[in-house]
DNA sequence: CGGTAGAGTCAACGGCGTTGGCATAAGAGT
DNA sequence: ACTCTTATGCCAACGCCGTTGACTCTACCG
């Protein structure tokens, strides 16, 4: 088997495999994107995804170094097609609201490969880039270093946490998942309120928020607090 | 084998396995904590908890649906050490706080368990009871219910969700955490500032900052805000 | 138009969660 | 104190899983 993996710049034969696909990370990357979605987050296997790829599983071991390096490879995709689907204004505050709900969404929009890899810090290029893109908008702002890297800090960790904690909602199963939006009207909204007072009084609101994500909502108080800073810093 | 699990409350013979243990649900989760912390996160698995208690894998369906229950069980076993290392002063700003650094920590001195559960929500009745006080504090302290949901809902999903990124981090193998940690130091340090200018300006700050959690100061932010609110509702 | 080594395949290993059938001893009822 | 019932723990087995080493074949280099 394979030393030691071949890095894809490096790639010159490609061979098809036994049913003719011919593979490469990106077709296998996009596969595992498609596998995932089909049979949930725990459903990412090798043996599934050859087969899906039409190849032998141990093929796959030509292409990454194991599972958890795929996994990583997944988590960069997503990360890119984030930032693919932003362009800045030069507006701070918008471009890093923008900016924001975009890695959300693209975290969202593959919920069963978002729980797997939002918590994974990789350090691989197009992660890089995100955060040389929130470092300079918030310089380019005029946030003083301490500052700038004090909000990046917290941009991108709650970005990324959010991003974790909804996907997972998410990729529960349909009928998991249904039952768990149900809770709120069904579990907390029985509770009797002689013991739970305070669910009880609130338990139309509840379930009415309660299946939406609070990221929104956490990331414009930061974004507030952020413009106060900066504009009570010009004024003094 | 079981049909049905019986409830713990309800369990009237307890027999002693092979090696003399004397199982119960309090025993066994507290228990997988310990293999959890032990073998990582993904060490967890039935053999081996089996072989921790004295007692056969199987024994283990006796008490809990499948391992994806104990998981269940283990997440309300970690709420309820946060919930009692707590208690409450009748201040809101600070209650809050304390209970947000005290789910935080509680899931962090099991970051391995941690990782595994804090995503989930199962609606077991320590959990209930963070909902309910939680909800008693802000409505308490005047909040009108919409603003209370409101702020329930960023609060709890805020703590959650940074549990489980700074938990992940912190599960990672000594050396992998390391690694990462590292990472501030040498890849970012290093980039080179005519491609990553900003990266590069900051890259002291980034080391000092990014190893510690952004939570207490998103908290922060959020309490500061959801004051302010209160405070010129009472004004206005 | 060979020779070579890289890409895909095959078979196997040990470990996993889970299940059905079975032995046994704890506790209820007398 | 004795029996009876059945909850509880054990065993063996099933079909998955990731991963590996040895192999075959074929695309490309020269």
């Amino acid at each position: 088997m394979a030393k030691q993996v071949v890095p894809e710049s490096a790639r010159r034969r490609r061979r098809p495999t036994q049913q003719g696909t011919v593979l490469s990370e990106r077709l296998i990357v996009h596969t595992a994107l498609r596998v995932l979605r089909e049979h949930g987050s725990t459903g990412l296997t090798a043996r599934r995804l050859g087969t899906a790829l039409g190849a032998d599983p141990s093929t796959l071991y030509r292409y990454f170094a194991g599972m958890d390096d795929l996994t990583r490879a997944i988590g960069e995709e997503l990360m890119g097609q984030a930032l693919d689907s932003w362009s800045a204004t030069g507006e701070w505050r918008a471009d890093l609201r923008a900016l924001g709900l975009a890695i959300h969404s693209s975290y969202l929009a593959h919920p069963q490969a978002a729980a797997l890899t939002a918590s994974r810090v990789t350090g691989r290029p197009r992660e890089i880039a995100v955060d040389e893109t929130i470092l300079g908008i918030l310089r380019t702002a005029g946030f003083p270093d301490a500052a700038a890297v004090r909000l990046y800090h917290a941009f991108i960790d709650l970005s990324l946490a959010f991003a974790a904690l909804d996907a997972g909602a998410l990729a529960l199963t349909e009928e998991a998942r249904a039952t768990d939006e149900e809770m709120w009207t069904s579990t907390y909204a029985r509770l009797p309120a002689e013991s739970y007072p305070h669910i009880a009084a609130t338990a139309r609101l509840l379930a009415a928020r309660m299946p939406h994500s609070a990221y929104p909502v956490v990331l414009d108080t930061l974004l507030d607090d952020a413009a106060a800073r900066l504009a009570s810093a010009r004024r003094g």
